[in-house]
DNA sequence: TCTGGGGTCCTAGGACCC
DNA sequence: TCTGGGGTCCTAGGACCC
């Protein structure tokens, strides 16, 4: 593949900045965002943030400001940990519905920069800039990286005027580069990566800023004495083939090289849609009968609301349960028809949930819908040849 | 005092068809 | 009774990501 330019864009602690426009006397102070959701209460003028020390529940943190990571705390963390650790930060609800308004001015700014997006979540993008950057620099004796730097630049200035949001940007020949670069200098970072920097800049990294090695690969890679992506780089391909199997082991090995060919996929198709919900308290399913199939019903209902408000149908529905022991089961069912009606999707998953074994309390319930298609049309309708 | 909610992708076995 | 080689669909679980 010829060289590309591929920006990684990533909001820095994006939850919390949208927060601090709103309250900017909370600048500067550990903050984090996380458990229940924003209600109408929250926006009174008066409205008196609590810190984190009181906290009691099952939340996690969706984000934290720079101050309060300072005490050790981080996405995905519970907040009764978080409150140990920094019991004075204070604790904001999260309000998606902003963060998305906000998530829609970030990419727009973006788009009127570089019109080649591909969406990864609220809150990253990947920016393919190799026809911007070299549509400028063709036949000229211009560095091509000093012109995506500028370009770069100018989508950062861009993101900031109109949202007063700062981002951090890797540029390098490809996306796995580019989401390892974003991160290693943020927040408002700028690094540009080329092939030459692998070795001097990306394998003195832990194996585990490699998207894709998660906790489980790294803890196995640990074990074989493999600690940084150079140790990985190193490491014979038999090796990994062996430990992690034909696909994930080749997978690596590239990896571990900065090698990645993925395009930057610019528009895709959702296929599934789901809704799940953790209770304050496990609730078992003989003594809780009655609520549990209450709030089984109501998802089922959001579920379907989601699915019309979207305009998409499904034939597989889902049932997810989480056990107090957080062991997680899931059931299907594939139904004849597609579907996006409340009852349908009920009664499918209530079939599904004759099927799970309830001897313990249930601590989450959800439901999904995969295969899905458009209302309308046909999943690709197969109509066998009768003679063929 | 563990561990949210919404997703994607991969693997693997079995059914079923040609 | 034993022996094939695909291909697709369905289901369950798990790793991983934001």
């Amino acid at each position: 593949m010829s060289l590309r330019f591929i920006a990684h864009l990533d909001m820095d602690a994006f939850y919390a900045s949208v927060e601090l426009l709103r309250y900017p006397a909370l600048r500067g102070l550990p903050v984090v965002i996380g458990g229940r959701r924003r209600t109408v209460q929250d926006a009174a003028p008066d409205k008196v943030f609590p810190p984190l020390r009181n906290y009691t529940g099952r939340g996690v943190i969706t984000t934290a400001t720079y101050e309060a990571r300072a005490f050790g705390v981080n996405s995905g963390m519970g907040l009764m940990k978080a409150a140990r650790l920094a019991p004075d930060a204070l604790l904001l609800p999260a309000d998606f519905d902003e963060y998305r308004r906000y998530s829609r001015l970030f990419k727009e700014a973006v788009r009127a920069v570089a019109p080649q997006i591909e969406d990864r979540g609220i809150d990253e993008i990947y920016v393919d800039l190799t026809d911007l950057v070299m549509s400028e620099t063709a036949g000229k004796a211009l560095d091509p990286w000093l012109r995506a730097r500028d370009v770069a630049a100018n989508i950062q200035q861009a993101v900031h005027d109109a949202t007063g949001l700062s981002c951090s940007i890797g540029v390098t020949p490809n996306k796995l580069l580019s989401k390892i670069a974003s991160e290693l200098d943020k927040p408002a970072g700028l690094t540009i990566l080329r092939e030459s920097d692998i070795v001097g800049r990306v394998w003195p990294l832990a194996v585990r800023k490699i998207n894709g090695i998660g906790p489980k690969a790294g803890a196995r890679l640990e074990t074989l004495g493999i600690h940084t992506i150079g140790d990985l780089a190193k490491t014979d391909p038999a090796l990994l083939l062996e430990t992690f199997g034909r696909s994930f082991g080749a997978w690596m090995h590239e990896a571990a090289h900065g090698r990645d060919d993925r395009a930057v996929v610019t528009y895709s198709e959702p296929k599934s849609i789901s809704r799940e919900t953790t209770f304050e308290n496990d609730l078992h399913p003989v003594t809780n009968r009655a609520q549990l199939s209450g709030i089984f019903t109501e998802l089922c209902i959001k579920l379907a609301g989601d699915l019309q408000r979207k305009g998409y149908a499904g034939k597989t529905i889902g049932l997810k349960l989480r056990f107090d022991n957080f062991k997680t089961v899931t059931r299907d069912q594939t139904i004849d028809e597609p579907t996006q009606d409340a009852a349908l999707i009920r009664r499918a998953a209530g079939e599904c949930l004759k099927r799970v074994p309830l001897d313990r309390r249930i601590r989450l319930l959800g439901v999904r819908v995969g295969a899905l298609s458009r209302p309308g049309e046909r999943p690709a309708a197969k109509t066998p040849a009768l003679f063929e």
